[in-house]
DNA sequence: TTTATGGTGTTATATTATAACATAACATCC
DNA sequence: GGATGTTATGTTATAATATAACACCATAAA
């Protein structure tokens, strides 16, 4: 089976973010449920400080806000949720960024390409095979295996794009 | 005028790479001086270190190494060097290792695919005009206009693959 | 009841990168 | 020649990102 999928569309700001938030959360508890790993009140936090926003997240930003509510919130308090998100797919590091997406779209393997818009911050992701198929080829005439791609393509999202004109 | 080019291969870890390390340093000499700008000591030292293998250098295996030679190096002599060298296209960043990697073909703009070792650590560089126009494809797609791009492939390269089996 | 296991708490430290200000060396130009 | 500008470097401090190491506690399995 081929995916083209978009997992995660540029759209307005002016979307009713709620039902973002709500959607992953739900996707997260039955992904968590299905594989027989706990979604504890920590990683479910964290998942959530993620998905304030369509912006990537910092670390310590995220830290910032555990603290709030939680004074033993420490480094490994958030980098043990990210690692767990992470190992789930529920979680992505945009590594030119050292920041942390939400990912809608959970399964244990796969990576997504990225764009991500300088003005708004927001990030798309993509999950696509016509993508993978050309680094494979490319790979292939050096004889190159390929386990893990880091894609992140900066610019401008049409929303930015339309409002500098 | 499409770019296919491989900027750096995967070639053996037996080559001569003394002359990896002379013809990047004379590459880079000419293009400081068709473009004015001087390549100070300090700068060409960190290219030399750089080049020293065809693996990423972190910044500060770098900053020791300068330390040995001149106790006045400290973190912002290597980052002003590593900027200087990145500006110019003579060193990229591979984001995903937080370190940076030689580049034979100075130009001010362009920014590589990157094909990273697991195993040996080398890193293959193409400037690859087939991968951008698909990039552009996609984007076209949600209107986002591209103006930079991280890519960075890791696996097994063929000299590696073979001791494996 | 013991023994694993998974999750968290806690302290410390490693790693990566930048801010801010001072100085030096050299060029230009009045 | 002296003022000024520019580029590069020196120096100290600190910010930002991430991990190590060990203690503790709950719950599940044996």
């Amino acid at each position: 089976m081929s995916k083209n999928k978009v997992i995660s569309p540029f759209i307005p700001a002016s979307h009713k973010h709620q039902d973002c938030l709500k959607a992953a959360i739900v996707a997260a508890k039955s992904h968590c449920d299905a594989v027989g790993i706990s979604l504890t009140p920590i990683r479910q936090r964290v998942l959530e400080l993620i998905w304030e926003d369509h912006e990537p997240v910092k670390a310590y930003d995220i830290l910032d806000t555990l603290k709030q509510s939680k004074s033993s919130s420490a480094p490994p308090t958030v980098y043990r949720a990210l690692d767990f998100l992470q190992d789930e797919g529920l979680v992505h590091k945009i590594e030119s960024l050292n920041a942390y997406i939400g990912c809608g779209n959970p399964r244990n393997t796969h990576k997504g390409q990225f764009f991500i818009c300088h003005d708004c911050g927001f990030v798309a992701e993509l999950d696509d095979d016509e993508i993978r198929r050309l680094f494979q080829k490319k790979a292939k005439r050096f004889g190159f295996e390929i386990n893990d791609e880091i894609v992140e393509i900066k610019g401008y999202c049409q929303e930015c794009r339309g409002l500098k004109e």
